[in-house]
DNA sequence: CGGATATCTGACTGCGCTGTCATGACTGCG
DNA sequence: CGCAGTCATGACAGCGCAGTCAGATATCCG
């Protein structure tokens, strides 16, 4: 039995009838009160707040969903991993949710898979959310569109899933950036830029795969091979190992720090000098790249301002139900100049 | 008006008396059969499934929470920060919390102080959770026993200020980690071990210290000053830039890897080799420990081990609200000894 | 073979709030 | 002064589930 038995009545959590009745109110006055609606006295808004307060009341919010359909609560599908990029991502999400009067609630998916979205929004519906975030997603959503999804969604650092569904918006996207970076290097005076690529899985390594093609091309350069890695250190070690065998490479742009960071490290054992003899560009600016050696030149992520843009999007769209969906913004370039790079060596 | 006015009658949502009257049915056994109740028979539980799933039914969470008093999830007050640690605490919480059909519900603190923990408490209570987990939190909770907590707490990383209050568990604790860092050093030969400690209002940054000091104490090592960060790469080069100063420091343990790193990099600077002069040890073994120059020797957190382990005693006190507390476990110590550390120079 | 127990099912109720509507009191204005 | 409009409040119903209890069968045992 989990109901309280009104036995102490004292003992038992406050409701709003007991606010009312102790500031001699009704109990649906105290409803108004609380939530701010208009046509409340100022002499009993006072009492109302005085009485909730003495009693430490506070609102049920699984009644007060239940009664007016909304939860006034945000859902967020991440991934499971405490990668910087998408770390920062759920980060920024909580700050820009925060002071909005919505609640968060997070589920995270193994795999990020269509599968698992798909069930990590399902359980987002069932907690009932007014709102979704899909945090960089992996691969296409197919499997998406047979869910019945009635509310909006945003999805970052991926083109939308849902587009066909319900209200929907969609945000992030650092083509920008990459092109920042690609452009960096090309500007150096290197005749092409190596990728050191996410894996293909992820939307954001396919991003900036086509960004560094097109900054390639549209400046004529040759597109070498990819190389492929996995997010991780000890992938970008990998990578540098076979990329160090290969005296053409001259500059490399690695999809994220951490690859970089390895990279750097295996072209340091194989006696190629970074700068000197290849330049090394990565992307997020983790907390450490100032201080690696050498410190690393990146493009830099603006995880709280997508975040922010992307919700104030998402809450137009669940409090404007009608109304068009904003349109999305690009967010800041931000290239981070340090050691890591330099022109190319004479030959 | 938020309300489905029931006139296309098969657009709105189903609920569960339209899959009891598919299945032919009461509600309640549709309640029955999704609860996994006994005495339904094998017949009635499949017909029942058949329909919800026909209609595509999801429960309304909103409405069983109110009605049964539970809400089936988890609350977890974190800081709004990507530092590695606070991170990936919270993914390991997330994975912990997944299997068990709790949902989870986030508030961060900006600040982490008691006042803010208290508020987010608050703001977790009123959504309405049936246990809280409280990472990381900064300074003592003095102000946490004004609330009327009624629910069990899981303090992670620091003594529980609700201990006072109701069914509670706490969690954490590294100073085996710590212990097993200066050791490690001391083992090599240093005469004794400096620290770069983290803030001070930090429990984390307390335990470490307090055990760094009570390994110098065992080992009979006389304490140098403690020079303190603020847990970022930036602050551990300030620190390294004044302890490279001193020729009597041999060995340096740093409160974690993002501070080690920067340290390194000030030590380096200042022509002070690492592990030649100066030994560092890290803590957090960060995915891109093994890949700076030095290589990072470290102690690893087992944030999974021990996110699994306090969620366990936390459903063990939400489950069992009258029985003791599962007692806690010390979580396994992993020291990575790579290539920061050596033995001190001769003099 | 009768009563005790186990199994299965439904009617009814209420969780604590918000939406709707009704009711007064008060204002302004011709 | 009377009628419309604004303001302020309360009564009542109902959101979609789970808890309680009663009733209907089936099973068991002496």
């Amino acid at each position: 039995m989990t109901r309280q038995t009104g036995r102490g009545a004292a003992s038992s959590t406050p409701r709003s009838v007991d606010v009312a009745r102790l500031a001699g109110v009704s109990q649906k006055t105290v409803s108004r009160v609380l939530n701010g609606e208009r046509y409340v006295s100022e002499d009993v808004r006072r009492r109302v707040l005085q009485a909730a307060e003495d009693l430490g009341y506070r609102m049920n919010n699984a009644a007060r969903a239940l009664a007016s359909g909304r939860t006034r609560s945000i859902g967020v599908v991440t991934l499971g991993t405490a990668l910087y990029g998408p770390a920062s991502l759920l980060m920024g999400i909580e700050r820009a949710v925060r002071d909005t009067g919505y609640a968060l609630r997070v589920v995270n998916t193994v795999e990020g898979d269509p599968a698992g979205v798909a069930g990590a929004v399902g359980s987002l519906l069932e907690q009932g959310v007014d709102g979704i975030v899909v945090s960089e997603p992996i691969d296409e959503g197919t499997s998406m569109a047979e869910l019945s999804v009635d509310v909006p969604v945003l999805v970052i650092g991926a083109p939308s899933p849902f587009a066909t569904a319900h209200p929907v918006t969609s945000g992030g996207g650092a083509d920008l950036l990459t092109r920042a970076a690609t452009q960096h290097l090309l500007d150096l005076g290197h005749l092409t830029v190596h990728h050191l690529s996410g894996p293909p899985r992820w939307f954001a390594a396919r991003d900036r795969l086509a960004a560094w093609r097109a900054a390639l091309a549209a400046h004529g350069a040759s597109e070498p091979p990819v190389v492929e890695g996995d997010w991780s250190a000890a992938s970008g070690y990998a990578a540098g190992r076979r990329l160090a065998a290969d005296p053409s490479v001259t500059a490399v742009f690695a999809a994220n720090d951490d690859m970089a960071i390895g990279l750097i490290r295996a072209l340091a054992e194989a006696g190629r000098r970074v700068p000197d003899d290849v330049s090394v560009v990565g992307f997020d600016d983790i907390p450490v790249a100032a201080y690696v050696t050498p410190p690393l030149t990146t493009v830099r992520q603006p995880f709280d301002a997508v975040a922010q843009e992307g919700l104030k999007r998402l809450l137009h769209a669940i409090e404007n139900p009608d109304a068009d969906p904003l349109p999305p913004s690009d967010p800041p370039v931000d290239l981070v100049v340090r050691s890591s790079t330099a022109p190319p060596p004479h030959r």
